[in-house]
DNA sequence: CTGATTTTTTAACATTTGTAAAAGGATAGG
DNA sequence: CCTATCCTTTTACAAATGTTAAAAAATCAG
């Protein structure tokens, strides 16, 4: 298990979205623990039943799922960012996405069984992960919209506009393959705003 | 206020994914109200912001925002299904989307601070909205995938497929927008086809 | 029923994006 | 430092979808 100061960050983080009580932490608390996974290393396998919520300490992580022996990049999460697989966590099915580690990366995990069987004990954990999910929600409806109706060179500009990491960090295919376009677009792209 | 049979179909809907007790389902109940809003006219207008949560009773319903002066459908709610504003509800921004109703509909509504206020007496109640957003983040989630790497072919075929009522009550012009094609491409798409 | 309005289809052309293959750069391990 | 591998760009061409306009079909109101 992992130490209080380890953990900070991620407690932290939690809070920000909901107050939580002394003991709601602490029960939260005794129930992470810390995962290293290096470089191109995947932290979950596809195929695998989700169970775990995860968290990156330090590093850089993706879920991504294969299209045609294509690999597709869903998500990016950055130092501070929760990464789930929520549609197996939610549906109890096997999750067709892996999540794969883009460096050196500390991971905080929770089972998420034992986290949910808090729930009866500790509403104030359930409201948090409700509003986590609101969250999650509203972005993914937002990303659809881009998706569907904004060109593929404003998408770009638009993500490059809110992380600027992203490309110092990430591999161009990867990031194509998360715009929704193929490598050779994205390229295209690039040179056309340059 | 509404009387209890009326209400029937709503409370079954909603116990179908969270058993609810006695006293929850009558703190429910009790902020239930019904709306009748005629074909083609607004439950909601664009730039109101969203507190309530509705439920198509009877009739055929929809999402739509405007994008460059084009009607873009973001979803459609048939009969038992909720229809809800979540990008406003969950921010307490404006919301930059309507409600339509596509057919003379009967929703019932619950405003959403008072609902949200029963959370704190009734955790089974969040628990249950808890769910009902899971479902449609997975939904959501889904749906991105499909747009992002299904042909416009494919995702007309599956709509086709899932909700062959579609075709029958709704207008092609709104069923092209929600798949995130023009009106002629759908055309084409269904010359190619037949 | 009839004319007006709306919806859907068709056509011609433009634009965007995809595919495949090759070349150029960068990087890591020996 | 060198080679093998992987990543990125470029090129040429194909396919999908968008745009605009007009015709055809369906729907609606009087």
């Amino acid at each position: 298990m992992a130490n209080k100061t380890e953990l900070d960050s991620f407690l932290n983080f939690l809070q920000k979205i909901q107050l939580l009580s002394p003991e709601a932490l602490e029960a939260i608390y005794s129930l992470c623990g810390l995962i290293s996974i290096r470089k191109n290393q995947n932290l979950q396998e596809i195929g695998q039943r989700c169970r775990t919520i995860y968290f990156v300490k330090a590093g850089l992580a993706r879920i991504f799922y294969l299209k045609d022996d294509n690999e597709v990049t869903e998500y990016f999460a950055f130092e501070n960012d929760l990464i789930i697989r929520a549609e197996s966590l939610f549906t109890g099915k096997p999750s067709m996405k892996a999540i794969q580690a883009l460096e050196n990366t500390v991971f905080i995990g929770i089972p998420a069984e034992s986290l949910f069987s808090l729930f009866d004990t500790f509403p104030e954990i359930e409201r948090l992960f409700r509003k986590i999910i609101e969250q999650a929600y509203v972005a993914t409806v937002n990303r659809m919209e881009a998706i569907q109706f904004h060109p593929a060179e404003e998408r770009y500009a638009q993500l490059m506009d809110e992380k600027p990491d992203l490309i110092r960090r990430i591999s161009l295919k990867h990031i194509a393959s998360y715009l929704g376009i193929t490598q050779v677009s994205l390229s295209r792209i690039r040179a056309a705003i340059r």
